[in-house]
DNA sequence: AATTTGACCATAA
DNA sequence: GTTATGGCCAAAT
């Protein structure tokens, strides 16, 4: 099981209308100071792996992190918002309210 | 084997 | 509020 794999695993298991961090999904793989290589992991997603929702991972402040030629951010807000997820706009960044919207998994949610 | 690269994060100023 | 910086670490080069 590599890295990449853990990653994904996890990602799956975020529940449509809710989202995660990367922090938190490095956390939650045992690896709490690789946040970053999370997202590699989703930037390699390329068009493989369609099951894994991508979206629903943010950074630590709640803001759509990802600004790219695959997906704008625009299109993250628009897939979150497809979801129930209120998504603010401020300055052209988009914001997530991470006390409302943020994954709290359970043991359960992790087996 | 060594270096480079970031869809990150916490801290400091 | 902002920007800068150092640390981090799996993969790709």
């Amino acid at each position: 099981m590599n890295f990449y794999s853990e990653v994904y695993r996890l990602v799956k298991k975020i529940p449509k209308g809710k989202v995660s961090t990367y922090g938190q999904i490095a956390t939650l793989i045992s690896t709490p100071r690789a946040a970053q290589v999370v997202g590699f992991a989703l930037k390699a997603l390329g068009d493989r792996h369609p099951d894994v929702p991508w979206p629903r991972v943010i950074n630590a402040q709640g803001r759509i992190s990802i600004n790219n030629l695959r997906h704008a951010r625009s299109e993250q807000a628009r897939l979150l918002r497809k979801e129930g997820i209120k998504v603010t706009e401020h300055d052209g960044a988009f914001l997530v309210d991470l006390d409302k919207y943020l994954w709290r998994p359970t043991r359960r949610d992790l087996r």
